[in-house]
DNA sequence: TTGTATGCGTTATCAA
DNA sequence: TTGATAACGCATACAA
């Protein structure tokens, strides 16, 4: 591997002068620039990226924390990271959290070693207090999470007005038993999506049936369980809101195994708009959130710390969009008042 | 930031002593390591990562090249890479190559500027020429790929034999006219996925009808369009393969536009057991492929190379299974057997 | 078992 | 506009 020094030798200049035509090539004559571009060639020469980061204390690589890397929620926002990253010659490290708190901590680590420059956390578990111990020292931005009193930078969508949104549609389409099932509370998010579906009750008056209020963690299997348990009850709701589309589908299988047709006899929408939200059957209304643009706003925002740009906004959010489909039983309707 | 320098001071002791406390222990009195720990605690010092890169030539990170990494296919190997990596003290670092070429012939440069220590590439578009001459430069190993002619270690599933095995299922269960979307003919994968379809057709005496293998690439889009278009045809499968579980789910909602019960009128099996696979509806019958486990084996090879070990055998084909739900039939023609 | 001294390849400072 | 030179922080060969 040949290094800067041959290069000098074999274009008879300084490193110093290679050195700057490398990174700063307006501040070289034009004849010496070409002697030098024509040595690099002629090795093959390729800068010691090691040597470099260290001798400028960067690494031009931020790392994205994922809780679950297989979800595609989340996959979707890393290629949004990772898109606007890779313009900007950066590159994406990788941290696979599994949702481990530990693993959280672990990650700062990696900032106080100076292995990245900076860090996109999505979805973080942390207290806030923390996030903001590790703000105050390096650069970070937030993805899919909302702060109490935001200090950092942080990217997401009104997850309250966004359900209460997907509630009253619900509603507006006749429902009065609306139910919900709601992600974990201990995240802000699900506290959010659970205020937005009160909210819309409460604003048309309807009351709030806590027999109709489970809880659950987003996933396939909480839907599931937590609606087949609600049916088995003779209390029954014929809307249900849920926070995502895995949800919602577990949520309508269960009503499948109650012999209940979606959405005539129960109507469901779910959040995220993931892929298969419009392969299903019934395919799924749904709150869209604009995942890879998150991604990107996300890196967008990074690179001004990274750069030492000021940013005038810590909360970015981002419009969310009620995809309506089938789950919701809206086209059926409308397709009756058109007949 | 304390360094090295720091620590050596308080503890009384030279750089090369804290230095040998870190990276090896044993040759250090248990006095003196106990006096440097305690600095290296008292300072809170963290070794200066970069320096300690430029200084052994190595990155402890490597490179996954995801031709996109919003497909849970890819999500799911890199989950298993991730995590055998963390496990070994190694990082990942992400590039999606979008399936362009140049994406791939750019990554070459990551290893020169030894950015990475090595690299994992997942389907590479690459001619076996090319990356067999990438392979004799620095470590990479290649997952869900095959080689002609294996010189570079690779991580795949036996792609003749899955699909011989879920095509000999649906004429076991008595269909004649099996058809069959492929995936792209360019991808050695999708060559093995139809061979395996021919051949077991084949070996029980039926008749490749060429009107029934369609060309796809393994989309949902693809699986629909093409399904619907054969539909539109006098002439009809009973029975169909598909070489991705998104191909299969669009055949199915095909399938339904033509008010075509499944399994009962058209049976299908898929392909990756995805996810949302149990949760279709139907289930999806379909063959497994230990996403996971095949990323973990990827980085377990790339590992021995790091490590200088030789690895014996390049083709490492793990078991695939064939899961049977309900988009077959099987389940129903057992029911009515048992009846 | 420990310390001394040197170098890894690049960039930044300063002087010419 | 260019060159000489000194860092950057750590790891290792060699000496003690």
């Amino acid at each position: 591997m040949p290094k800067m020094s041959d290069v000098a030798r074999l274009a008879g200049v300084s490193t110093a002068t290679v050195s700057r035509v490398l990174r700063n090539p307006d501040a070289v004559k034009t004849g010496t620039k070409e002697k030098v571009l024509e040595a690099i060639h002629q090795l093959n020469y390729q800068p010691n990226m090691l040597a470099r980061h260290f001798r400028r204390t960067e690494t031009k690589t931020i790392l994205v924390l994922v809780p679950n890397i297989i979800n595609t929620v989340f996959a979707e926002i890393v290629g949004g990271i990772e898109e606007q990253a890779s313009k900007n010659g950066y590159r994406v490290l990788l941290r696979n959290t599994a949702r481990k708190l530990e693993r959280e901590y672990g990650s700062i680590e990696h900032l106080k070693q100076r292995q990245v420059d900076g860090m996109i956390m999505l979805s973080p578990q942390l207290d806030e207090a923390t996030l903001n111990e590790i703000s105050s020292q390096f650069p970070i931005v937030l993805a899919t999470a909302n702060l109490e009193t935001p200090k950092i930078p942080f990217v997401s969508i009104d997850n309250v007005s966004s359900s209460y949104k997907a509630t009253e549609h619900l509603i507006r389409l006749g429902h009065k038993k609306v139910g919900h099932i709601t992600g974990p509370m201990d995240s802000l998010l699900s506290r959010h999506r659970n205020e937005g579906y009160r909210k819309a009750l409460g604003d048309y008056g309807l009351d709030i049936d806590e027999q109709l209020v489970r809880r659950g963690h987003f996933s396939y299997e909480s839907g599931f369980e937590q609606m087949m348990d609600m049916l088995g009850q003779n209390h029954v709701p014929t809307a249900v809101f849920a926070p995502s589309d895995e949800m919602a589908i577990g949520i309508i299988n269960a009503a499948k195994e109650h012999q209940l047709r979606v959405p005539e006899d129960l109507a469901v929408v779910g959040f995220d708009n993931i892929r298969f939200a419009s392969m299903f059957n019934p395919s799924l209304t749904t709150i869209a959130q604009p995942l890879f643009k998150m991604g990107q706003r996300s890196m967008e925002l990074l690179l001004k710390k990274l750069n030492g740009e000021s940013i005038s906004q810590t909360e970015h959010l981002l419009p969310d969009e009620l995809i309506i489909r089938d789950s919701c039983g809206a086209r059926k309707k409308g397709k009756l008042l058109h007949n």
